[in-house]
DNA sequence: CGATTATAGTTGCACATGGCAACCATCTCT
DNA sequence: AGAGATGGTTGCCATGTGCAACTATAATCG
């Protein structure tokens, strides 16, 4: 695994080869990019499930317990927010990570209604595991790609994020209206 | 965190002097990216339900539209196997898409246990729509940054994929073995 | 102040997805 | 030809998710 790089470092070292046409073809890049992206979305998805049980949770769990930690005390409907789930979903969530001892919930003493969300110290261990076990691939993967890729990779899929999240936000969450033909 | 990345990066960059990290923020760049990375796999997991429904197909049947159109006649586990998915799971996808008349099947001449999947005409237009509709959406994200960048990240995407793949490959497809603590 | 309306969260229900196991049909190998 | 392997389909079940109904609390208006 750690054994993909050899052969094309120095084709990545090297860059894109300058020709003639500094933009050779935007669409065929954007149709690559595409594809590549698609893969990439196949495989993860299907990996995330994989491993998601290896850490007893879920996906939509694990991406909760993320959002939770990083987000401070969190309302359900926040949750349901910031993952794009309807907030009944996200109240079951939060019930499968209480019940697991990452999450637990308290009434906000301002308001009555709300249930806030808080990680547990097991559910930030838990986060943080995750996230330094995947980083730590990720970091094995970028160290082959110069800086400027790197960065822009980042910035690329932050934008894309931000991009298709506003997306979704516009199209008011449930089905857009794009017709079949 | 992850503190494999500084001692590999020596032995790959062939040299990287120890004294001061040459790349000092590839740990941070990696956390960037994995957070980065996970922000849209949240919201492209959740647009993709909600886009799919545009197109008169669910997410999984787009990507396996996608795998056949591509794939060319594509025998029932050949599909499963490139969408990570089991064979009964893949049968399923296949009948919903032939309902819907984007595929057929057919049985192989040379080896009658197997079913090949073919686009028919109407696939095929609907693999190409959504194909040209996100490519133009990539294609105007792309196009802001320069042209060796855009051929890393292409690069860097395509290395991302097929290391995961590689993965869920050896892993053996069912749940990994990594205990919780 | 009390009544109405709005909001946060939970729960009941239905539906879609996907895996496992059983099964059948066909192929391959002695 | 018989035994086992392989490809595909179907039954069954667990999980995940949205919608709608419901409860409890807050906010607004008379």
């Amino acid at each position: 695994m750690a054994t993909i790089s050899a052969a094309s470092d120095q084709v990545i070292a090297g860059g894109a080869p300058p020709e003639s046409n500094p933009h050779p073809s935007l669409e065929a890049e954007a149709h690559d990019f595409y594809s590549s992206l698609t893969d990439l979305l196949k495989v993860v998805q299907f990996r995330d499930r994989d491993r998601a049980c290896c850490y007893d949770v879920s996906v939509a769990q694990c991406y909760a317990l993320q959002t939770v930690a990083e987000g401070g005390p969190l309302a359900v409907n926040d949750l349901a927010g910031s993952l794009f789930l309807d907030k009944s979903t996200a109240s079951r969530i939060a019930g499968a990570l209480e019940t697991k001892g990452y999450v637990h919930r308290r009434g906000d003493p301002d308001d009555g209604r709300v249930v806030r969300l808080e990680v547990t110290p097991a559910g930030a261990a838990l986060n943080r595991r995750i996230e330094d076990d995947l980083s730590e691939e990720y970091a094995r993967l970028l160290k082959d790609f110069p800086a400027e890729v790197r960065t822009g990779m980042i910035r690329l899929l932050r934008r894309l994020a931000t991009t298709f999240s506003s997306r979704v936000d516009a199209s008011g969450g449930s089905c857009c209206t794009i017709q079949k033909d």
